[in-house]
DNA sequence: TGTACATCAGTGAACGCGCGTTCACTGATGTAC
DNA sequence: TGTACATCAGTGAACGCGCGTTCACTGATGTAC
């Protein structure tokens, strides 16, 4: 809104505390995020948080739907240029899934319900749909369209399984010593297509 | 040691204290895991649970310890109980390592490294290992015996990825929603035998 | 069986700290006229 | 262009709290003789 950065008001403190957010969790973890070292950084007293956030779950819930809106973006960007066909689509959300996880470890952490967040509030609900729509859709199609061998909804669960594991061994490095590649997009595109190659096309 | 209990000494105040733990964290998740509200809950004082763990981090790292050793249990009795050929194995070792993580969600969150624990623990290292060593040494052996077409690094890795994922997702209640089951078994097994059946007898 | 003594396990007071939340306030901004 | 006023955004003091860690202590236990 305003063009000034040094004076009384912030500009775009809500953002900034979200960077900050961020900042924290991948620095220094989770546990480490208080109203209080997030206003500091942000060169901020600490009383402003409240502000726009109410309180400190309310700061941590609007992290999570940050996370889940870029989220559902890569996905979105990834699934328009994949071939349509259902096995292509699944592949390429697959790997943005993965890829997105390992570039925004400080986002992914805290994406999914925990304590602190409240997995009531409204954007919450939204954002997180906006994710696990377009995954439901495709295994969806893909069995209309006879891909699918068996019940589809086991080869929903296992698809998002997949990936949702990947992503979450990644930051621990036991993936790379396992494979001996330190490569997510390589890792990430070598277990998405073994996926789809034996669960999607094996029957075709 | 002691066989008595109202006494002045607890007689097994270090197990005691890590069960505390797992309720809190059951009830109330990590976040909650102070050291003075374990004392409180095994009726003992704040000073205490220094004398059996050092410090907090000794504390959840005790508490992560006792996790590996019981997953390893499960892994190694699964394993026992099922066919010796490697897609059973690996199956056997899939549905008990799900099953563990449904059954025991307050060690599975603490098992993998995060800022509390102390990665370099010695008995941390080893009891992780103890659950890491059969999941490698089946992938290597279906790899050997011709199971496995492509890289086994990359089969393992999946493997891994999907039993610690579906782990993971199971408690936000969102794969009960996508399979429509509650029956954490039974999506296990359907989970596992797809898995193994599509990735590794396809081309026998 | 009794005694002396070393060791162990748990106590509870004390320390300093950072936290979340509230709230009366004030500086800055934008709008109506 | 100027003035009055409402609204907004951030301040900073104050509150009460629970935490982790330390440490001199004491009750209990086990062992040597």
């Amino acid at each position: 809104m305003s063009r000034l950065r040094r004076s009384y008001h912030h500009g775009d403190l809500r953002s900034a505390l979200l960077d900050e957010v961020g900042h924290i969790i991948r620095e220094q973890g989770v546990g480490v995020v208080s109203v209080r070292e997030v206003a500091r950084r942000a060169s901020v007293s600490h009383g402003a948080p409240a502000h726009h956030f109410g309180n400190k779950s309310g700061l941590l819930t609007a992290f999570a739907v940050q996370g889940f809106e870029q989220l559902a973006l890569r996905i979105e960007t990834a699934l328009a240029a994949a071939r349509p066909a259902p096995p292509q689509q699944l592949a390429a959300i697959g790997k943005a899934y993965v890829l997105f996880a390992v570039n925004n470890p400080q986002h992914f952490e805290v994406m999914f319900p925990g304590t602190l967040i409240d997995q009531s509030d409204e954007a919450y609900v939204q954002a997180s749909e906006r994710c696990r729509g377009p995954l439901i859709a495709i295994v969806t199609r893909a069995a209309k369209e006879g891909y699918v061998d068996g019940d589809p909804r086991i080869v929903g669960a296992a698809a998002w399984s997949l990936v949702h594991g990947l992503a979450s061994l990644w930051p621990s490095g036991q993936v790379q010593m396992m494979t001996g590649s330190d490569d997510a997009e390589r890792v990430a595109e070598a277990i998405t297509r073994l996926f789809v190659t034996k669960v999607l096309d094996g029957r075709r």
